[in-house]
RNA sequence: CGGGGCGUGGCUCAGUCUGGUAGAGCACCGCGUUUGGGACGCGGGGGUCGGGGGUUCGAAUCCCUCCGCCCCGACCA
């Protein structure tokens, strides 16, 4: 008899991410700091494994990491006007230290935009100083007023890319590049998540930017979560700290700067997309536990033979397989079992009396929860099934994401159908219309344009509010 | 910030209306039996009842006050 741990995703869907997040042992609310989580070992492990491969695709672009300090003077966040609006309600402000007022008070970085420009106005000179790429890993904080963990929390953890460059075009080169190149290509390789690429509105995009590009995923609950995002930012936050180099012709020339940035919000969205009502489900690309290998004995004299099976198998897997062998003794193998399909490891393999007997082992897919997925295979020739298995796994977890997202999207035709649509997916609609327009659909349908895809049909339409004729569809949903 | 709910062993909660020796389940510790889908028996430890003040012979329970957390709405990666 399973105990009912995890609600249901249909009984109540906020409910079961929170289950996830506490059974599956990823995060604790650190009740004790408003809006802050705790990341438990599972969680960072998983958040470890996002970090290297988002870093290692940071560096193949020719990125190098930095450092910017934690607090910045509260004066550098005023120098752009459009991101003091953006910001000030959620900036965190350092007043005294060393018990006394400081004289001007520091913000805790929300973003380092300002902080860096302020070095990098000191470092370019030249057009050979260009273009200047670099990334920092770091924690910033903004005070949010409802909170959830990973997908909201006052302090975040994320990367944030920023780069300078000569002109226009080739700041736009870098921010299509990460956007494809690091983003999208990780989320939909490693997280398996399927993305839509596409272009923020003005109402959407980044305080301070020119253009906000931003890969969208849905969740199970037919939701948009911008899952990245990557910002053209012109030439304003050059104007405001004055990063500025001379050209060829000795002219003196404002840079073009971007930034981008993931967060860990990305655990919100591999939670989202792909776990069940059994527990979280990790693809295997990005899974810090790929197999596990449970033992099964009833005395000393069991033991002494699936332990010799079990490390003969095991044996070659170092450094082929990120595996863990679970041999407690104080738990029964059907607690076990529950326990690794909660934490959603993709594999586990079951080695009892019996398999070492008929050279066996049980072999079970956690995209497959319960004894449907499990199967009995001969021990020769494993570890090449068990690779096989977990790339058929991590194929079967984006096409299953990709189909659901495919079920839950829908072209609409007038403002009718897209309030329908919004309430179970994204609304593809062909749009003409203003900001004004669009706050107003968002007053009345709690969904936004989650943005302009970058893949647009080319033929033309009739915009759903406006009725004007138009090339443009954009994607309404709502969004977390 | 508005509306609602809740603070009692580690966790989930009962007890509060109607004041009278702080309880249950799970978890934990010990021993024994178990182990192929969340094992069982016996024994055991553990609580300033969110904080402060008041009423009372006596307060988890009634009154005042402060604090915190969760949920639902308006803002956000």
């Amino acid at each position: 008899m399973p105990k009912e741990v995890i609600t249901t995703r249909a009984k109540d869907y906020n409910q079961w991410y929170l289950d996830i997040v506490r059974e599956a042992d990823l995060a604790e609310v650190a009740e004790v700091v408003r809006g802050c989580i705790v990341f438990k070992p599972t969680g960072w492990a998983i958040w470890e494994m996002m970090q290297r491969a988002l870093d290692d695709r940071i560096k193949e672009t020719g990125h190098s990491n930095v450092q910017f300090p934690l607090l910045i003077p509260k004066s550098f966040i005023m120098k752009e006007a459009e991101h003091v609006d953006g910001f000030a309600p959620e900036v965190a402000e350092v007043t005294r230290a060393g018990g006394e007022d400081l004289t001007e008070p520091y913000v805790i970085r929300p973003t380092s935009e300002t902080i860096i420009g302020h070095f990098y106005s000191k470092w370019i000179r030249s057009y050979r100083d260009l273009p200047l790429l670099y990334n920092q890993w770091c924690n910033v904080m903004r005070w949010e007023m409802r909170t959830r963990p990973f997908l909201r929390t006052s302090e975040f953890i994320w990367q944030e890319g920023h780069t300078a460059h000569v002109n226009e075009a080739e700041a736009e080169a870098e921010t299509l590049k990460i956007l494809h190149e690091v983003y999208a290509d990780f989320a939909e390789q490693v997280m398996a998540v399927p993305v839509i690429r596409g272009l923020k509105t003005e109402n959407e995009k980044f305080p301070g930017a020119l253009r906000s590009y931003c890969i969208e995923a849905m969740m199970q609950d037919g939701r948009a979560l911008q899952a990245g995002t990557s910002h053209n930012l012109g030439q304003n936050f050059a104007k405001a700290f004055e990063i500025t180099y001379t050209d060829h012709n000795n002219t003196v020339q404002h840079a073009w700067t971007t930034s981008w940035g993931v967060s860990t919000r990305l655990i919100g969205a591999l939670i989202m997309t792909h776990s069940d009502d059994e527990g979280l489900v990790i693809p295997p690309r990005l899974a810090p536990i790929q197999v596990v290998v449970v033992p099964i004995f009833k005395n000393d004299a069991e033991r002494e033979k699936v332990m010799a099976t079990v490390h003969a198998l095991t044996s070659t897997w170092k450094g082929v397989l990120r595996f863990k062998i679970d041999d407690r003794d104080n738990l029964s193998p059907g607690f076990k079992f529950n326990e690794w399909e909660m934490k959603g490891v993709p594999v586990r393999i079951e080695v009892g009396p019996k398999d070492v007997e008929k050279g066996s082992v049980a072999i079970a897919r956690r995209d497959i929860p319960g004894r449907e997925g499990k199967s009995f295979v001969p021990q020769e020739g494993l570890t090449e099934r068990i690779r096989d298995l977990l790339e058929a796994i991590q194929q079967a977890l984006f096409e299953r994401a990709l189909r659901f997202r495919e079920q839950h999207s829908a072209d609409v035709q007038s403002y009718e159908e897209l309030k329908v649509q919004v309430e179970r997916g994204f609304a593809r609609a062909y749009w003409a219309g203003s900001s004004a327009d669009e706050k107003r659909i968002q007053e009345e349908t709690r969904a936004t344009i989650r943005c302009i895809p970058l893949d647009q049909p080319g033929t033309p339409g009739i915009c759903v509010y406006t009725g004007k004729e138009t090339t443009q569809q954009v994607i309404f949903a709502r969004a977390y």
